[in-house]
RNA sequence: GGGUGGUUAGCUCAGUUGGUUUAGAGCGUCUGGUUUACACCCAGAAGGUCACAGGUUCGAUUCCUGUACCACCCACCA
């Protein structure tokens, strides 16, 4: 027997060392079967799942059973990510508390610094793989994968390779966004702006006020620029130059008219540019040609230009600068209110500081892919996937979100300065020449071996051409490059990847994972990494297999605390951890808790009465399994032999209304998750098995029972829900499925069987209901006490017989002494009391106990309702308009709306009439 | 500055092509219950002019426009 209550931690682990053991989450790339593959975003190896991840794993291990169950042969793929910039930040961070050492990097120096990262990142990949389990994930753990395996590193060479060889990836010296804190660069997507208030200060700069709430970088601004338009200073031409008083003394400035960097309407309609420190001033200077100076340098201090500020970081010279052009008489005034946005890195939280360095770039403007038998750009190709149907967005709002995004896009900087990534496949030759200085202005050449640079597959100790040393960049790659990858460079064969002699597309071609799981079905993850990581797999994809990566990319919402706010790790009071809830409540019903009354793309709120809830319903479903299997043993029938060959033609209506209803219940469920819509299949599943299977099947079962029907009704409800709470459908399986069975998870998906629909059945179902909650209802209204069992009569216009055959449920469910069921409505009389439903009117008895006034008000507070709802039906009706242009089975409906109304108007009156 | 989403019962939220909905769920509230699984339960009930203003339509919570507030995203206003 079934203990009392459902106890997840009983169960959970052994259930999921079975469903490992089955061999259940093993894809076989030789199957016949339809594919269905789900790349699991892999989380950062940077220490805990949380949930974020939670919600992923539920979503997509629901997808993969779903299809699993469906005959596909799913494949859902789990990995992890070196994370680049996340995990060396959180290892120094480490470092710098645990170790008490400052400067890490200099410290341990690049390979021990990496090892030590390496060496955190391994055991961080193991917490999350047990984290992983718990959630109840059925990923094929045979392929599990990493961004730094071998063979994804292979193909992040071959791709650097084919994109430098088809100049797509050049290196230049452009304006980035350079983080001090991590000493690297950071790509735009990887800045987040934060509103601060700060003094704006207006100075005077020769016969010009300009305004600055960066004092600190117009050491060297020599340019003051306007729009050509500007009425106030129409004296001055383009190119005008004049001498001009300024921090550090006079200096020779310029007057250029430029109608794009200016908006003549704000402050003064002038200002003076700093190109090595301002996007806007950068873009301008490129066009002018225009010199530019580096101001402040990486490490966040000013250079020698500050002069007698040299070496100060930009805190302390900012007031110090400020105070000096005062002295000078050259400060005009301070805005002390104005509001600008800074740039913080999105990882270290560090403020960044645009700076004009030499990078890596991916070209998306160049057109070399060829795509449909066109050779469009990386940005056009992402476009074209999107617009013409070849991945669909959920929800489809998002297509607009990223067209914006990719509409948008400027040369993506692949190169970062930190350590721990994949390094840059590239050598310079340090006799050939130039590749050693690395200076330059965009180096584009074609060949892969010209001016001393090699991209390389393997490392390189001497250079090609001349024989002479070399030495590699130092710099690594975007975390995104490799995950770019993901969805194939996990399909790669290991083995085959060893083999350098075989080219990409080769590798591809002979990959059996990759000819059979590629294109993936569908990517699931959340809103907030679109830029960052779908459009990128896009990107990268197209370009490197000519492929999509997926089909659907179904984003999910954030997960935010009770008052909505993001969860944060640090506020331990408001932040709900996984794999606490999980011991405490189940995995099943953390999984429904964030899944069932949530759409798509939006975000919801978390909190433990809610995951609470959920752990009712598994205990309720529990404990109608325990029900039924205590039917079975009264009866002495074997749960799990039962079941086979039902015919209809013994079986009660009751029986027949149940697996009627249940097709429905099979049919709804089926398209819900085709259509990937979880929340309203969930509530279908709830509902049914709390408000209909267990409210009023298994109570008419305490009546009736036949344990073979509830068997099998059991049997299909654990099969529908097994995607959302796999561990205690596969519990109760284990009890109720057939002898010889194979684990629930590797089950067929139920098929609706149209010969099992009896809708006679479920309407006289539907009236035996009607009937009992009326009674209920009128015992509650007129307060007659529980103990109390009183006679009731049904006046009933059909199923009359029906209703007289199945009155002893009745007399139980609704605690009546005796039904009289009759043809013709019954004298009023003293003290009756009445619900008219639809086909049925039912009457209680209880005079002296209730009291005439109140029945009087009731009905009159009823006539009153019914009233306007009949003088709205009726002015519809009246409407000649309508009556023209509705659908004929809209009137109808109003019609029946009309006579129902009527006809039940027409009874309390006459009630009314005999009461006064 | 541009864009997106939200605004539905005390709280948290569903609502799939405009009429079978006199607008639903869970939690909470109120009344009553140890009824042959479940108090992580059962029965009954109260509670909403679907943010506001227009428009389209025979008909709008649902479509369109505008307004307000909230949230988020994007952007080089010095």
């Amino acid at each position: 027997m079934l203990p009392k209550a459902y106890d997840p931690k009983a169960c959970e682990d052994k259930i999921y060392a079975l469903w490992e053991e089955s061999g259940a989450f093993k894809a076989d790339a030789k199957s016949k079967k339809e594919p269905f593959v789900i790349s699991m975003p892999p989380p950062n190896a940077t220490g805990q799942l949380h949930l974020g991840h939670a919600v992923m794993l539920a979503l997509e291990d629901i997808f993969i059973r779903f299809a699993r169950m469906q005959g596909k042969e799913a494949l859902w793929l789990p990995g992890t990510d070196h994370a680049a910039i996340a995990t060396e930040s959180v290892v120094i961070k480490k470092i710098q508390k645990e170790e008490k050492i400052k400067d890490p990097r200099a410290h341990y120096g690049r390979e021990k610094l990496v090892a030590k990262i390496a060496e955190f990142v391994e055991q961080s990949r193991s917490t999350i793989r047990s984290q992983v389990r718990k959630m109840g994930a059925s990923c094929d753990w045979s392929r599990e994968r990493y961004t730094l395996d071998a063979s994804l590193n292979r193909c992040v060479n071959e791709v650097f390779k084919r994109m430098y060889a088809d100049e797509l990836i050049y290196r230049g010296q452009r304006i980035v966004n350079w983080d001090p804190k991590m000493q690297t660069t950071v790509s735009d997507d990887e800045i987040e702006h934060i509103e601060e208030k700060a003094p704006f200060y207006t100075f005077q700069y020769g016969p010009f006020q300009i305004s600055t709430a960066r004092p600190e970088t117009k050491f060297g601004d020599k340019v003051v620029v306007m729009h050509p338009d500007d009425e106030r200073y129409k004296q001055y031409k383009d190119g005008d130059t004049f001498e001009c008083e300024w921090i550090n003394g006079k200096i020779m400035a310029t007057v250029i008219k430029d109608d794009k960097a200016i908006d003549p309407t704000f402050g003064t309609g002038c200002m003076t540019i700093t190109p090595w420190h301002d996007m806007t001033d950068f873009d301008l200077a490129e066009r002018r040609h225009l010199s530019r100076e580096q101001i402040i340098g990486f490490d966040g201090r000013l250079l020698d230009v500050a002069g007698e500020f040299a070496g100060m970081p930009i805190e302390e010279a900012r007031p110090k600068v400020v105070e000096k052009l005062k002295e000078k008489g050259l400060l005009v005034k301070v805005d002390e209110n104005y509001i600008h946005r800074i740039a913080v890195s999105y990882r270290g939280k560090g403020i960044v500081e645009p700076q004009i360095k030499e990078q890596w770039f991916i070209d998306v403007n160049k057109p070399v892919v060829v795509w449909k038998k066109k050779k469009l750009s990386l940005k056009e190709v992402m476009q074209d996937v999107i617009r013409s149907k070849d991945i669909q967005i959920i929800p489809e709002r998002f297509e607009k979100v990223y067209f914006h995004w990719v509409d948008n896009l400027r040369d993506w900087c692949i190169s970062r300065q930190i350590w721990w990534g994949h390094r840059i496949p590239v050598y310079y030759c340090l006799e050939c020449g130039e590749g050693k200085s690395r200076v330059g202005e965009g180096i584009r050449d074609s060949g892969l071996g010209h001016r001393g640079i090699f991209v390389s597959l393997q490392s390189l100790k001497k250079c090609p051409q001349c024989g002479g040393p070399v030495e590699q960049d130092p710099d690594t790659l975007d975390t995104w490059f490799s995950s770019g990858l993901w969805t194939w460079s996990t399909l790669i064969d290991p083995t085959l990847a060893e083999d350098t002699s075989l080219s990409l597309q080769d590798l591809l071609k002979k990959s059996p994972d990759f000819q059979k799981f590629h294109p993936t079905a569908v990517m699931e993850t959340g809103y907030d990494i679109l830029f960052f990581w779908v459009a990128r797999m896009i990107l990268m994809t197209t370009y490197a297999t000519g492929q999509i990566p997926f089909k659907h990319v179904y984003l999910h919402g954030l997960v935010r605390t009770r008052d909505g706010k993001k969860m944060s790790k640090s506020d331990p009071s408001t932040c709900i951890d996984p794999l606490a809830i999980i011991p405490k409540y189940g995995a099943d019903a953390l999984r429904l808790s964030m899944i069932v009354g949530q759409s798509p793309g939006n975000d919801f709120r978390l909190y433990e009465e809610k995951i609470g809830g959920y752990r009712n319903f598994i205990n309720k479903l529990w404990n109608a399994s325990r029900f039924v299997l205590m039917q079975c043993e009264k009866a002495g029938v074997d749960p799990k032999g039962a079941g086979k060959g039902l015919g209809l033609g013994d079986l009660s209506v009751v029986d027949r209304a149940l697996l009627s209803s249940l097709q429905a219940l099979i049919a709804d469920v089926t398209e819900g998750l085709q259509k990937y819509r979880l929340s309203e299949v969930g509530e279908r599943l709830y509902s049914f098995v709390w408000d209909y299977f267990c409210d009023w099947y298994l109570e008419f079962s305490k009546g009736e029972s036949n344990p073979v029907v509830l068997v099998h009704a059991l049997r299909t409800i654990v099969h529908l829900l097994h995607p959302y709470c796999p561990f205690v459908t596969e519990e109760l399986w284990g009890q109720i499925g057939p002898k010889g069975c194979s684990p629930l998870i590797r089950e067929p998906w139920p098929v609706a069987n149209k010969k099992l629909i009896d809708r006679e059945a479920e309407e006289q179902l539907q009236l035996l209901i009607d009937v009992i909650s009326s009674i209920r209802s009128l015992r509650a209204e007129y307060d007659v006490v529980p103990e109390m069992k009183i006679p009731a009569t049904v006046h009933a216009t059909r199923s009359g017989p029906f209703l007289s055959q199945h009155q002893a449920h009745v007399l139980r469910l609704a605690n009546v002494s005796e039904l009289a069921v009759v043809p013709k409505a019954p004298a009023h009389h003293h003290g009756m009391v009445s619900a008219f439903r639809k086909g049925i009117d039912v009457h209680l008895s209880l005079e002296g106990i209730v009291d005439l006034a109140q029945v009087k008000v009731n009905l009159e507070a009823e006539r009153t309702q019914l009233t306007k709802f009949l003088s709205g039906v009726r002015a519809k009706l009246e409407n000649e308009q309508f009556m023209a242009r509705a659908k004929p089975e809209v009137i109808e409906n109003e019609k029946q709306k009309l006579a129902d109304a009527e006809a039940k108007i027409a009874k309390i009156e006459e009630r009314l009439k005999a009461l006064s």
